[in-house]
DNA sequence: CACTTGACCTGTCCGC
DNA sequence: TGCGGACAGGTCAAGT
């Protein structure tokens, strides 16, 4: 679930409240969680993560990067139920509204506790598993092969040619499966992905060889003002996601296809509708997402 | 290569 | 009530 806007959201979260503390020792509940050769584990958490100062706190896409004082750098992907959440003597327990869902830490999902100098904590927590933190020396953040391959993101107009040409390499798979690659536009999950094409009246089924470039725009433009706003309205909380504080985001209350099957159409009342495209869920409306077959694209011959 | 499917996990919800 | 199964979605490995 945590999509760009969500990861976004911890991040400010993350640089507001633990840059400049300093990690006083690391404890890993759940070695899945925190990927590293067992015979570097003691040097790795020793001299790469305890006692270092967090400096700056980062993001590439769905990753999240905080980098130490010593070079080296935690780098983190939440997947789907990853949460990255800091109490210290402020906001610990007490004091949180009873529908909280982290009123309580650590509990049965902390994967691994950091602890700073100062009491408070940063506590990564994962009911799913998926998530995982490993440390990597800076400079080789970029390197990782999967932040290596990553297209651009939506929102500066000038990456428009290089996700055209990623997107037009695909055109055998829908449009939807084409965003939801990383590879192809960097940041986009299953929320965002919907409400773009919902925004740009795409059908999610769609062949990327049937959409014109003039379309592509539109989308690429319509996941950054999507995933823009999200971002404003701290992410969407479907179940999970929190921010760095516990809190939960508002975003799904403006989503017009999002978890919203049945519901009618906000542009033309029809009742939107939830199939499976590219193995998701996929919520669209289908009136104003028609499919347009690729005979009907082409002028008439005369 | 491009593209699809299944695996990784756990909690929740639905039908019987 | 309990139980089995479907479902949720980000990414990778293995398949076509």
């Amino acid at each position: 679930m945590p999509e760009l806007p969500e990861v976004e959201t911890v991040r400010r979260g993350l640089e507001r409240l633990v840059v400049g503390r300093r990690i006083d020792r690391v404890e890993v509940f759940e070695p899945k969680s925190f990927p590293v050769d067992s015979d570097t584990w003691v040097e790795t958490v020793g001299t790469r993560v305890a006692g270092a100062q967090v400096v700056a706190a980062r993001r590439r896409a769905k990753v999240l990067i905080l980098d130490l004082d010593n070079d080296h750098s935690l780098v983190g992907h939440l997947k789907m139920t990853g949460q990255m959440v800091v109490r210290g003597q402020e906001n610990w327990g007490a004091g949180h509204p009873d529908d909280s869902l982290l009123a309580r830490l650590p509990d049965r999902s902390t994967r691994i506790d950091f602890a700073f100098d100062d009491g408070s904590h940063l506590f990564f927590n994962d009911q799913r598993k998926f998530g995982w933190i490993t440390v990597v020396p800076t400079p080789a953040v970029e390197q990782i092969p999967f932040i290596a391959r990553l297209g651009p993101e939506p929102f500066d107009p000038a990456d428009f040619p290089e996700f055209h040409r990623r997107i037009a390499r695909r055109s055998r798979t829908s449009v939807k499966a084409a965003i939801l690659n990383q590879e192809v536009l960097a940041g986009v999950g299953n929320i965002y992905a919907d409400e773009s094409l919902w925004t740009t009246r795409l059908h999610p089924a769609q062949l990327v060889a049937d959409v014109s470039t003039d379309q592509l725009r539109a989308l690429y433009t319509a996941a950054a003002e999507v995933m823009t706003l999200s971002i404003d309205l701290g992410g969407s909380t479907d179940r999970n996601y929190v921010d760095a504080e516990g809190n939960k985001g508002s975003y799904l209350g403006f989503a017009h296809v999002f978890r919203r099957e049945g519901q009618p159409c906000s542009r033309c009342g029809t009742p939107i509708r939830k199939t499976k495209v590219a193995g998701r869920g996929t919520h669209f409306c289908p009136t104003c997402q028609q499919t347009m077959p690729a005979t009907a694209r082409r002028p008439t011959q005369h």
